[in-house]
Parts: C-alpha cells; structure tokens; sequence
DNA sequence: AATTAGCACTCTCAATGGTCGAGTGCTAAT
DNA sequence: ATTAGCACTCGACCATTGAGAGTGCTAATT
C-alpha cells in the first residue's frame, strides 16, 4: 500500500515544509534531496499521496503541503530523536539556573515554562498539580486580625497555598490549633477534590450541626482547599508571533483566546494527565479535541512525583511545527520537573 | 487664537472618529451635528486645526483624524464625566459581586481587572502593592519538613505571601519563633525595600557574623520579602482584539509583547504611582514614555489604603478610545478598592 | 512495467491602467 | 465672514495582463 519510497517523499516534504512554509514542488525534492528519480516520478508518488490524504495541494499547480494525517505519519515514522547535544544543553542550564529556586514550586513552574518557550520558540504550557491530583498533606491555621485567620495548606506535591478567610466571629488560637489538629488526622493523604465532595456531603448532611467546632473546621477546610489561582503557567505568545502562520489575524485571535481563556489549554493537558500516558504525546491540528485549537498541533507530557502523575508540560504550535525537536524538548522537560520534584 | 467654535469642530471630530476610526470629512460634521455652518466654512476651520496640530490628514482630499494634541484638548475640555447610569450599575455590580472575596486580596485584584476590561472593552491592569510601598507587618515562621521552613509575610495591605526556603541545616521551631520575634520587633512599619537595602547593608558589613541566630534571621527575612511574583493583573486582551485597529498585525505584536513583558505596563503605573498624583491621569500615544506604548494611550489611577498610595489601576487601548468612559470606570474602580483595602 | 522527457495547461502573484467617488482647496459671489 | 461652485487629488476597487512555478498527461525510453 505505502511503499517505503513514498513514506521517504512525505518525511522529504514535511521536514522541507517544516523548514519554511511554501509549498512544496517536485522539483524542490529532487534537488535537495537525493532520491535518484526524476521530479516526474516524484510527481506520481505525490499524487498518490494526495489520493491517500497524506497532502494536499493549494489548488492546481502548486506545490503540496502535508495534511495532519502526513503530519502524523511523520511523527509517527520518527525514530524517536536521540537529543542533540542542543538540547543537552537546554536541560543542562535549566537544571543549573533553576536548582536554587526548586523549593518554591510555583516559581520553578513559572521559570520552567519561560525557559521551555524562549528555547523551543513556541508557545509552552506546565499544568501545575491541581486539586483533582493534589493530596493533603498539612493544615496550619493561623490568627490574623480581628475575625480573620489564615488558612496555610501543604500538598504532598510541594505546594504551599495560603489564604485568607474572614470567620464572622472570633476565634483564638487555641482553638483554631484544635482545628487544624482534627482536620490534619481527618484528611491525611486523601487528594483535595475527594474531600471537597466530602465536606460538601458532611455539611449537607448535618444541617443542624452537632458539634460548633467541626461545623467551623469544615468551613474553614472547605475554603483552604479551593484553588482559586491559575494552576496553568503560559508562555511565549511573542515567541509564536514571531512565526510566519501568525500573520493572519484571524490566527493570532485564536491563538490569543487560547491563552487568555487558558481554560482550553488546561483541559487539553488535563485530559492527557487522566489518560496517564507516560510517554510523550502529539496532538496535530484536527487531532485535538478543542476546536479552537483544531490549528494548532500539541506536543505533551506528563511529569511525576514518585511514581504518580502529578502534572503534565507542553508545547504548543503550529501544526507546521518541528515535532522532532519539539519531543525531545517536552520530554526533557518532563523530566525535568519529575527529578524537582521527587528529590526534596 | 482657538476660538470656542474651533474647539466644537474638533470634539465634533474626535467624537465621530472614536465613534468609528474613518476619516472625518466636512460634511459628515454639519449633517451630524448642527452648527449652522456650511462644510465650506467647517473646511477652513479643519485647515486652521490641521496647521496647529489638532489634526492631520491621511492623504489630501480624505477627511481629517485626531493627532494626539488633538485627543489631549479633547480630554482637556472633557467636563469630567458625570458618571452615566451604566457606569454607576458597573460599580454596584463589582462592590456586590467581590464582597466575598474581599479577604483574598490578590483574587480581588484579579477579579477586578477582568471586570473592569470585560465591561471597558479595553486592555485593564491593576498594579498591586509591590515591594516598593508594602509595609512589613508581621512575620511567622513554620518548620516544613527537613531543612526546609515556610515564611509568612503580611504586609499592611493585606497581602499574604509564603515562601519556603531550605535552610541547608537544621533548625528547631523555637528558634524560629525566636527569630520570627526579633524579625517583626525589628522590621514592623518598615516598607520591604528598605528592609532588602538594610539587610544587603548589614550583611555586607558584617561578613564575619557574631550571632548566628541573626545571621540566620536575615538570611530567612531576605528571602521572605523578595516579591517573586507577578504584581500586576492584566485582562482584556480578546477585547481589544476586537477593535478594528487590531485589524493591523503589527499593533497586535506591539501589544502582546507589552503584555508578555509586563514590565512595560508595570512601568507605565509605578511612574504614576510615584508621581502621587491623586486624581485620574491620561496619557495619550506620545505622550507615553515607553516607547512600545507610543501608539495606545492609558487612563489610569491610584489608589490608596487609608490616606497611602499602594497601587494603580490603569485601562489601555488605542489612542481612539473613548475616554469619557475610561476616565469614569477608572476613577470608580479606584475608589473601589480603595474602600476595600480600607474598610478591613 | 517502471521511469522519464516533453509539453501544454492551470493557477497565483504582481503590476498596470482605468473608473468612481469622497473630500478637498481655491475663487468668486453673497 | 460665509458660502456656493467647481476643478482637482487621491485612494479604493476592478479587470486585464504577463510571468513563473508546478502540474498532469502522453509518448518515448530503459
């Protein structure tokens, strides 16, 4: 069916394209590339491309372009790169500039992400641990002024999120160490979301609470775990402006709403952290569920904490994008933020 | 030297053409608005406008647009907005919807920007108090786990940041209760780049350190109060995408970079900040000194906790915005959190 | 049977030129 | 001082054209 012959045009033609967006003739193959055929052979393998769905032509007489599905075979067909000492590099400095910031996660998060897009030169995402996957691990509760408190809550991931939250009443520390000692003995180990649904079905339950103290801890609980930050670090809007696709508006608006909404881009990588596929995975174009991003291609991984995906990072682009480095680069990355991760 | 009738000609002008960006002809103005003038009069009116600047042609025989000179007599004679109906619902709607929240200052702020952008249609920033005004309240020490300690910074603001740091050794909560009260008795009132100055002074100075428990302590506070994190919320960027002079690739690069980049903005509102200047400022295209900003223009204002400047709010959009409105909702969103900051 | 040279054909792109209309500037009349 | 009248300017729009790149097909070659 696919003679190997042809799958090496395609490969040709979409590193070619890859290279600069024009489309690409039969006769641009056989100068750059040394298949001994002539561009009227070449010619009659990118038909049948065409015919198969693996390029299409522009209209009559243009060169081809690769379809997502060429993309794909491309991607598919790589062996799957053995990273260049560029991109040793890469993971190298990053190791080393970001060592001394390892403590504060958010921060190593947000420098990662930088970092990913300012070297791939595209658009890169790290998806934070979020409350479907952050455990409990320690409360601290803390007398502020007058009726307020601070909420101080540990993750086993290494997040440290406080907030603050107004009682209605005063309550003093003894109290509220109380508090924190029975909802750390309660809570220990179970992930923010389960005892979200469970706080939620407690305070359901007793509406007449019975004991004041635990009402209060419950409420206090209920608003320690609620994430209301972004878990979603984004970088390198001006990265892919720089690409010669953004020239169309309409694309740059696509792309804007993305980030702005960082919703979608948070849903595509949450859906890769549920499947937990370890390897790297790429979404070209149409791939991808979210079609405001049915432009754009995803290159994605998952990163651990021990053995559980806690996370995941990646690189977004246009489907014309360099998958082959792109890999490479998210799945250091991943990597990367495992390593930070599990040694502390 | 510019007649009142002038002044009409050109608020006339800036007011279509911030109605819709085409060029004003001398006809459009007498049939829309009624000066009993012919278009013939109107037209050496405009020349006279054009010559001093008020205005300019894009080519002979189109119609006249604003110069930025223009826009600033605009604002000038703008009889400061008696807030429309419309703007008085914005404020209700805000100081109703972000009373709950009004506990967690930097969800606050974050609201706030992506009310005040979604009902402006423009690019909204608030600035919120950075190291440069916040004011050391208090400071608690945790022990984590290992060598590793979370800090807890309130500043009087109300702004609650925890760091955690690895002290490369072991230390036991009672010392860091020991150090936590020699940090607050030492630093409370002090504003935290004071403190950083100080503390790069004393460390320097004493480079064979006596105490070690100081050494510590200043260690821990530097770390503390270095503000890692974004002070600014940005929102609005699919807003002004919708202007039509975004239509123009290379006005959106200018304004994502401006906005990837943070720093811009961060500098345009602490310019305005330091400047004290109390009451809503304007600065329209040139009048900009970043140089990336020369094509848009900025409403914006301080606002206070208590008689104290902390932090700005500002709106951007192209220097064909309606700032009649800008001005109002700035103003409002000002005082907004100015009560909120104040009544806690 | 696969490959290739040859060639007519198709389609885009950029340049050209012509028309239309909005809006001007000037001049002379009011 | 204002205005009517009018020639003029310039961009927007459109159709035409020619060049060039690349194709698909056919017939010749290996």
């Amino acid at each position: 069916m696919l003679e190997e012959r042809d799958k090496k045009v395609l490969c040709a033609i979409v590193q070619s394209y890859i290279n600069r967006p024009d489309p690409v003739g039969s006769g641009f193959i056989t100068k750059s590339y040394s298949f001994s055929l002539s561009p009227a052979t070449i010619r009659n393998i990118m038909a049948d491309l065409v015919e198969m769905g693996f390029l299409r032509q522009p209209h009559t007489s243009a060169g081809r372009v690769p379809t997502d599905k060429g993309y794909r075979l491309y991607v598919d067909s790589l062996c799957s790169g053995e990273s260049e000492p560029d991109n040793r590099k890469f993971v190298h400095d990053l190791a080393g500039e970001l060592e001394s910031i390892k403590n504060d996660i958010d921060l190593l998060f947000e420098e990662t992400t930088k970092r990913l897009s300012s070297f791939s030169h595209y658009l890169s995402a790290v998806l934070s641990p979020n409350a479907g996957v952050a455990t409990f691990n320690k409360i601290k509760l803390l007398k502020h002024s007058g009726n307020q408190i601070v909420t101080l809550l540990f993750t086993d991931e290494g997040l440290v999120k406080n907030r603050t939250i107004d009682l209605g009443s005063e309550i003093s520390q003894r109290d509220l160490n109380r508090i924190a000692l029975y909802l750390n003995s309660e809570f220990y180990g179970f992930n923010l979301d389960e005892i979200r649904l469970r706080i939620m079905r407690e305070m359901a339950e007793e509406k007449i609470v019975c004991d004041r103290l635990i009402s209060r801890a419950l409420r206090i609980c209920k608003e320690a775990v609620a994430f209301p930050y972004d878990n979603i670090f984004i970088s390198g809007f001006s990265e892919v402006l720089r690409l010669p696709e953004f020239s169309d508006v309409e694309r740059i608006k696509d792309i804007s709403r993305a980030i702005e909404d960082k919703h979608l881009i948070v849903k595509l990588l949450d859906s890769l952290l549920e499947s937990g596929n370890t390897s790297v995975q790429v979404l070209i174009g149409s791939e991808n569920s979210v079609s405001e991003m049915k432009q754009f291609s995803m290159v994605a991984a998952i990163y651990k904490k021990g053995d559980k995906p806690v996370g995941s990072v990646g690189i977004i682009g246009p489907t014309r994008m360099d998958y082959s480095k792109a890999i490479c680069m998210v799945d250091l990355t991943a990597l990367f933020l495992s390593r930070m991760l599990s040694e502390r």
